[in-house]
DNA sequence: ATAATAATGTGATGTTATAACAATTCAATG
DNA sequence: CATTGAATTGTTATAACATCACATTATTAT
């Protein structure tokens, strides 16, 4: 198990292909659970994601698609991104319109994002205490929460090395 | 002081018409404070927000400022609602590309914004707690900072009678 | 084989936001 | 008051993000 310990924040220069290995690896085991279809357009799309951990635009998703000779239309891009947002493969940026890998797929997580500023890294913080305090101040207010939009821009560890 | 205990989500039938004029004269007190100038378009914009608690898209309040034969453009509005942003007298939900009135202007908040998915209200929790605690979860992974997009999606006291 | 369902192809269109440059208004100064 | 520099607004075009509607093809179950 080569990348079961990861940093949160993968340095410049770490072995990247097997993070995308094991997200495709882990995304075909979810699809058979599921009895859905990993079919090779939406490999495709997850391994454009997949090829960093920067949350690529629909339309760059699009371009990676298309580049060598490909004819494909957005809305091929924006089904293929539904279907793998409803299993849990993929994550949307509310806060940049776009989109990104999920690290624990399969694991019910609450998600929240943290964004560098300085290399647009994303890591995926699953903060049980996040998600609880946020259902606390909520409930004070008479709010019944359903879902959560927590996406932090900032300076991480590797940008950042205090 | 008419209204300076609001309920946080506001009852369908509240005076309203308070909750806007109040935001007025505070936008009028911070531009002055800051020496900016709250134009006839900025503040026209302003109060096409504060027509009512729900987020509006940047066109639907282009559709109000041109409902009397008005000929502004887009770049009009979103013009003044960079001001308004830079001001701290509008927030801009990123999960909804839409545009509300900030409820304490003035006030140093950290905001969270808790939206309701039967009425569409939104109300603005500022929750130093959720704050904090994202802060310190964020620490946790050597992540300082900078900004936060907070968007909860659930339903209101008003629309949820328990 | 066939029929039902799922997935994809295709073209048009809708929605949100910004770029670039011109014209106007405002406010400070001599 | 006239001038000038800065701020604001006008205007046109375009970029960026997303969906609709309907046709076609592929897959699965019977």
């Amino acid at each position: 198990m080569p990348h079961k310990h990861d940093p949160f924040f993968p340095p410049p220069g770490h072995d990247h292909r097997s993070c995308a290995s094991e997200a495709i690896a882990a995304a075909e085991t979810i699809c058979q659970d599921r009895g859905s279809r990993l079919t090779a357009l939406r490999q495709r799309v997850l391994e454009a994601i997949w090829e960093g951990h920067r949350p690529l635009g629909a339309y760059d998703i699009l371009a990676r698609l298309n580049r060598n000779g490909g004819r494909n239309a957005p809305m091929a891009v924006y089904r293929a991104l539904d279907f793998l947002m409803d299993h849990g493969l993929v994550h949307r940026l509310a806060s940049r319109n776009a989109f990104i890998g999920c690290r624990h797929p399969g694991d019910d997580h609450s998600a929240q994002f943290l964004i560098c500023d300085s290399c647009g890294s994303v890591a995926e913080l699953a903060s049980d205490d996040v998600h609880k305090t946020i259902g606390r101040a909520a409930a004070k207010k008479g709010f019944a929460v359903t879902s959560e939009t927590v996406e932090i821009t900032g300076h991480c560890p590797n940008c950042n090395p205090s």
